[in-house]
DNA sequence: CATTAGCCCTGAGAGC
DNA sequence: TGCTCTCAGGGCTAAT
């Protein structure tokens, strides 16, 4: 969001077009209209959806799913940015043809290219006031911002006092604290030293101490290196973000964790499955 | 009510 | 080389 801004912000939108009907949702009607000629005024982040305010007191929802990138391109800011060999080294612009998987794209008064690339269609789009964002169906019931100071371990422990399900799941939760995913859920109880397994009712207190630190440091190391770049996720600059470098267990299945590096008997770091997703954690030293 | 499976998609990598 | 299978940063909805 924040590499969206620093090309976005203060520009109009030339133009604006949608290469299909929409992608894990219709796109609303009229989207591309809305967008064509309006001036993009802010952004806000609220979980893992972005919103950027335009002129008329319209805010646009954009949540990238599983796969999904905006990458900018042809701008002098961009030009100045690419590597050599960088996603958007063409710098072709607004004329460019659209790439693979290039759903909706907005051309900028500078001439800058503003793509919406996501393969797998699992993102979405939508507009809503501005005035009434949070009120948006995807919004409501969203639990509390993890690097907000109101994120406390009391608000996390009430949260989960009473829960039978595991904490991995807990965490997962949108609603229980917004914004986590599979990788920093990993990694926050891996720092934390809280196994996913245990159930989330017994991580209130001394547990919730240590998880509400390491959850704050997580995301902030991660959005400080540019995020994670597994496979194809790129910033809006087209640079990758490096934090996997950094990652103790996170698909480290059977290598050392970092504080019990080959000790004996050590199995290294576990995966599992749960609720149908990867779990990575070292059963020596999260319990 | 609280949890969990199924599902939406494409592409990469592994295994044969 | 090429096929088939499994899995992947998420989250809604239906089923249990």
């Amino acid at each position: 969001m924040r590499g969206l801004a620093a090309v976005m912000q203060g520009r109009r939108i030339r133009h604006a077009e949608t290469m299909r009907e929409g992608l894990r949702w219709p796109f609303p009607k009229g989207l591309a209209a809305r967008l064509t000629g309006a001036e993009v005024l802010s952004f806000r982040r609220r979980a893992k959806f972005m919103l950027m305010r335009i002129e008329g007191g319209t805010s646009v929802l954009i949540h990238l799913g599983m796969s999904g990138r905006m990458v900018a391109r042809g701008s002098a800011y961009v030009a100045a940015r690419q590597g050599p060999q960088g996603a958007i080294s063409d710098a072709r612009g607004h004329n460019a043809p659209p790439e693979l998987h290039e759903h909706l794209v907005m051309t900028l008064d500078d001439g800058t290219r503003i793509g919406f690339v996501d393969p797998r269609r699992f993102g979405c789009v939508d507009l809503v006031p501005t005035a009434a964002e949070d009120a948006h169906r995807l919004l409501v019931g969203i639990g509390p911002e993890p690097l907000d100071d109101a994120f406390t371990p009391a608000v996390l422990g009430a949260a989960l006092t009473g829960k039978q399900t595991p904490i991995k799941a807990a965490l997962l939760d949108q609603k229980i604290v917004a914004g986590l995913g599979n990788i920093y859920v990993a990694e926050a109880l891996y720092r934390a030293g809280i196994s996913p397994l245990r159930l989330a009712g017994t991580v209130a207190g001394a547990r919730s101490v240590r998880l509400v630190p390491a959850i704050k440091a997580v995301l902030t190391e991660s959005i400080e290196a540019g995020g994670s770049s597994l496979r194809d996720y790129v910033r809006a600059d087209g640079e990758i973000g490096i934090f996997q470098e950094n990652f103790a267990v996170y698909g480290r299945a059977g290598q050392p964790c970092p504080d019990c590096p080959g000790l004996p008997g050590c199995g290294g770091v576990q995966q599992i499955t749960q609720s149908g997703r990867s779990s990575f954690f070292c059963p020596k030293t999260q319990r």
